[in-house]
DNA sequence: TTTAGCACTCTTGCGGCGAGAGTGCTAATA
DNA sequence: TATTAGCACTCTCGCCGCAAGAGTGCTAAA
């Protein structure tokens, strides 16, 4: 009896109050559910069910005389066993559709991550994150050195996952094409092979080395080759950073500072969205590893790019979140996301 | 008497009135003023001096018997006259010093502007807002097409003020290298001495019909200007949004809602920070010419780049704004922020 | 095993009340 | 005539107590 899993019934019980405090972000009581939910008991049966489930660890209660909210882990037995799986509407079909069209448009990737954030945000009335594509893993492919004129010249770096930056160097005045040709070539046999990531302060010295004469040219390209693996690192961007205000568990200032802060520092928000697992993903409260995040929940979902997973879109809400909707949302969109991305 | 202008003493109250306000946010009495500033003037005296400078639209009264804050024209009245200069503390100049050495390592003009926002933010307590350089001025330099592969190409835009973009483009099989200079050649002819702002759609059709054959290059290059003009107009960064919560008058969440909601509309940002005239400028509330805004002030600097000011830096508080620190702050951030750009 | 009934607990909203702060007015003062 | 002291008045704010409402756990009956 006591250590017997948890019985159908409890699950239909557990089931409702999830989606009624959902909905309400009331505690509810034995007899909202008894009226409301087609269980065919009464409240005091309800009752003795839901002081079951509070032992157990998935319900808990306010204060004494309130009605029972899900618990951490009761939203997590939630997700993993009783959420049934949410159709979009019609309008927000079209909705989706419409907002598509606008990225159509767009060629810039980073535009157009940026974009799915203010989509997800609006659909999903929480606030979005997401990560730009992660060229770390990227394979250097090619070092351009094009003149300009006769005292500037632009440095190219390409990936073979298209990635590309550049950047204006100054030429010293007494360099001739053959020069800056064997440079170029020499760095480019260097590099041959190495990843973004692979660009570590170590590996750049060591270049350094190799390359001891024309110092001042490699030097501009060098701390450019670095400023990219710096860079690469930190891109995540918010969308409908005010929606975490509608939220009634957010009325309290100081958490929405700590949350607001939190956001301020995108670093830190990094490794949120790190999933290497493909598809959606849900952490509730305290699985975000953050003190600051511990009444959040974060869905998350993989976007691919030439076939891999190089970032991730997710949704940040309150623990109290219409999971089965934002899933669906962020499935759909993530699939849009992708087709578009393999057009590019 | 009745149309004579702001006497001596009334300034000097009403500076007391607005520094005492700033520093506490609590409506000001005349018994506070008579005990902390030393203008030796009773209680009494000072009232009447109150009641005058409220008739005169400087100060107002939330209630009755309350003491009073300054009106809107209050502020400007202490801005434009009365403010005296502030210096900065030993430990902001070191503090300065400091986070500016990490900017010298930047090379990318809108990371050290990102960062720049933050630096003013942290330094002043309130949120920071900078626009990113305007490249829409800048004139048109030099359109390269880079050939990387047999597919492939690298289309590099240059203007005169150093900004660069590119973009990849497909190239079609059939295509001799000749026929590419040709193409090129042409748009750099028809291009030379436009300004940025001046790719307007009619114009990028003109040019369409110029250049009729070779269509399928063309697309996509002017696909990639359009985009770039699109692109050169909201480049607003917000740093600190965080602080605004620290601010008593945004304990309101509504307020708060208001100001976050309009944080996430970067074009709604742009024109506030568009100030042509250089040098610092303040704007007051409603001088802010924003709905959401008619609580707060605005502090702005111009920056240069190539001697001409591209882009502001700000910070916005509540009208309650320590002014004098701000400007102090602000002028020296960008005489820093200058400098640095310089040797870019 | 389920359910009805009941006493008990805890929150929430509301009205009243007193303290505190500040004002405007009047009358006295320099 | 300008300044100041004194005083009655007003308004906010925090606190207290109280009643209503919602929900529980327990007991006893079905």
């Amino acid at each position: 009896m006591k250590l017997m899993g948890i019985s159908e019934r409890k699950q239909k019980i557990l089931h409702a109050v999830v989606t009624d405090y959902i909905q309400t972000a009331e505690p509810v009581g034995s007899r909202t559910i008894s009226r409301r939910y087609r269980l065919d008991l009464s409240a005091a049966t309800i009752r003795n069910e839901m002081a079951d489930l509070e032992e157990m660890g998935y319900l808990s209660q306010p204060h004494t005389s309130a009605g029972r909210i899900p618990s951490q882990s009761g939203y997590r037995f939630y997700v993993d066993n009783l959420m049934d799986q949410a159709e979009l509407t019609a309008q927000e079909e079209d909705y989706i559709r419409r907002l598509f069209l606008q990225l159509d448009k767009m060629r810039e990737i980073d535009q157009i991550i940026q974009y799915t954030a203010k989509i997800l945000s609006q659909l999903t009335n929480y606030t979005s994150l997401v990560l730009g594509p992660q060229f770390r893993r990227s394979a250097f492919k090619q070092l351009r050195l094009i003149p300009l004129d006769d005292n500037k010249a632009l440095v190219v770096l390409i990936t073979d996952t298209g990635f590309i930056r550049n950047n204006l160097i100054d030429l010293p005045q007494a360099l001739n094409q053959e020069e800056l040709g064997r440079i170029i070539s020499c760095l480019n046999e260097q590099l041959a092979g190495l990843t973004i990531e692979g660009l570590t302060a170590a590996r750049l010295r060591q270049l350094r080395g190799t390359l001891y004469n024309r110092l001042d040219i490699l030097e501009q390209t060098l701390n450019m080759l670095e400023e990219i693996r710096a860079e690469s690192e930190s891109r995540v961007y918010l969308g409908g950073t005010s929606n975490i205000l509608n939220q009634p568990e957010f009325q309290d200032l100081a958490k929405v500072r700590r949350l607001l802060s939190l956001f301020e520092e995108g670093k830190r928000l990094n490794f949120l969205l790190e999933t290497p697992v493909e598809g959606v993903n849900i952490r509730i409260g305290t699985e975000n590893n953050l003190r600051e995040m511990s009444e959040c929940s974060l869905v998350t979902a993989t976007y691919l790019l030439h076939g891999r997973p190089v970032g991730a879109v997710g949704v940040l809400g309150p623990t109290r979140m219409e999971y089965a909707r934002v899933v669906a949302i962020i499935e759909k969109i993530t699939s849009r996301l992708n087709d578009l991305l393999k057009a590019l």
